[in-house]
DNA sequence: AGCAACCATGTCATCGATGACATGAATTTT
DNA sequence: AAAATTCATGTCATCGATGACATGGTTGCT
């Protein structure tokens, strides 16, 4: 490892004047400047980010904390940040933070530990109090889910919004047992989710069948299960509103096994695939790209202007991508309450 | 940020001494250990890993720098490896290599600047030798691909092998005219698959048509646009062996579009419900999981141990995972190849 | 008692890059 | 010509943690 020192040396100046010509200093001669570049060129010198970074006091990284990196959404929302970081000169940092919320601080606090210029988290606890420690500290910017006991700049879908969009969607099919899946209403996004679930039914003036929100799921298997005790019930829903993609990818199989197809499927969320199956999943967009573009910019943006004042709160919206998982008309389909349970 | 400093002054103590309590150094009395681990908690001190891996000379990430983190594939590659470096207390710098291989180099080196402790890599690019300056610095491990120019651990599927199989099993289903679609052969992994599947056709005795060996692709969009120039030919393969899952993903729905769901479909590579497709698709597996473990656990014996001596080469079994894409009987959805001519 | 061995703790230097300030030479101003 | 200004370059200290070594005190052994 070449250090600044091995280039003086090695061109007959001083570290010092390494380091002015690296950093384009005007104050350099043009003789010692060429002098000290072919030095660099001979020497193959690579700065040590680290000593710089160290002494500056922050690192030119960026945490990103995300529940599942290998979830197709945070992968994408991931690959944007890096893009965009990257224009930047800087570099990030990946973990994933599991699907147990007691772990999440002692995660977060291992990779603040690597000194990050700033943090970008998606956070699966309901308590992101520990993190006012470093609000002085770098920028910190919510994701896909809003801080809970704690201030910060998030961008975050408009779970409300798309719920309900998808909700109405199903109603105007003809629609009216709807069922819901998702994980605990612990998550925000969850809540809000349901919450807007039950708007749509409200303004539609259906009553909410308890029986019909399967809520606390964790991952595909247990949304598969949930769907298929769903289908099993005496009255049946017609309709699944899935509140999450990484569900739809549990439930999508199951109905597909029951032989089902004629239950309607809407996915908050979409995913690969949802246009090829058979049939092709109507879902709710969120692009991912988009959530990691902003997130990034605001980021950076917290880095270079600390003083600057920018907007806390901020609602990305979502759209309805139609495809064919809604088109069958429940009338034709669904056996009729009343002669499923004399029968 | 609390420094060690600061704590030491609360404490009363220097700041080697809490150093020292820090990192469980026998050499401190009870009495002055407590002082110290409570003047700790109060202020709140965290290390900074910055100074502590500048003083030791290399950081505590290890670097991944794969194509595409977004890709199903090395984002559960990337996951795993996550895990297993938490383990060991180590983070991960993650980086996309794009498309373009002329940009490897400068990518990688920006990377390397941040002074990891090892490097885990899929290159883009058909020559490494400019890795051959950090070869003493760090550790690197390859995976997926095999470097090339430049001698370091790999860690790679076998690709000859699994595309034999694959072009075997569709062999064994009656098919001849088999065409192959994938990426240029300057990728060391697509030459591999490729001489698999020629290796296949020869042992069976089957002659090769160029005309169905359409590579250059280099996304999903390009892979459709291949498949459909393939069954445009005036004598169409009735079997298509995709070389790669991300083309999978262009192939499939160009064949639904087509309504050419009788055409055969084998992917090298799994990928998100290729089981629940209609049909679904027949695929090699090739373990992402297995493949992040394996090389993580490697590069974190190559940092604690660098002297030890490892196996170099190692290649990785993959299996077939039989599904419905494959069943249909060429004889009876192909249209012959005499007739077709005349006709 | 006398000396070695051990122990708790402190001091200093170090890692690489760079800001603050110094130095000495050349050039310009009065 | 003397003073002031500009300029190229150098020296030193610094960021936080820690290894090498020092110091002064206590215990143990003969």
């Amino acid at each position: 490892m070449t250090t600044m020192q091995d280039v003086a040396t090695r061109a007959g100046v001083s570290a010092k004047t390494v380091s002015r010509v690296f950093n384009d200093d005007p104050h350099v001669t043009e003789d010692t400047r060429e002098r000290v570049q072919s030095a660099m060129r001979e020497l193959k010198y690579v700065p040590n980010m680290l000593a710089r970074t160290f002494r500056e006091g922050k690192s030119a990284v960026i945490g990103i904390a995300v529940p599942d990196v290998a979830d197709p959404f945070f992968a994408a929302v991931t690959k944007e940040i890096e893009l965009a970081a990257r224009e930047q000169d800087m570099a990030i940092v990946v973990t994933s933070l599991g699907d147990d919320p007691s772990l999440e601080q002692s995660i977060i606090e291992t990779t603040v530990r690597h000194q990050i210029g700033g943090l970008i988290i998606a956070p699966i606890s309901a308590d992101q109090s520990y993190l006012a420690r470093w609000q002085d500290s770098f920028p910190i910017v919510f994701i896909d889910r809003t801080p809970s006991k704690f201030n910060a700049d998030y961008f975050v879908e408009d779970d409300f919004g798309g719920a309900c969009e998808a909700t109405q969607h199903l109603i105007s099919h003809g629609h009216t047992r709807i069922a819901i899946v998702g994980d605990s209403t612990e998550v925000p996004t969850t809540r809000l989710r349901l919450e807007g679930y039950l708007a749509a039914l409200d303004s539609a003036g259906l009553k909410v069948d308890k029986d019909l929100v399967m809520l606390g799921s964790h991952d595909a298997d247990c949304a598969a299960a949930a769907c298929k005790t769903l289908l099993a019930l005496p009255e049946p829903p017609t309709a699944i509103f899935s509140s999450n993609a990484r569900f739809s990818i549990g439930v999508f199989p199951a109905l597909q096994t029951l032989n089902r197809t004629d239950i309607a499927l809407i996915s908050y969320g979409d995913f690969t695939m949802a246009d090829v199956l058979r049939p092709s999943v109507t879902v709710i967009d969120q692009d991912p790209r988009h959530v990691g573009r902003v997130a990034a910019e605001r980021i950076l943006a917290r880095i270079s202007a600390p003083a600057k004042r920018f907007r806390r709160k901020n609602i990305l919206p979502v759209n309805l991508i139609e495809r064919q998982s809604c088109q069958s008309s429940p009338v034709l389909t669904a056996p009729e309450p009343g002669l499923m349970t004399i029968g």
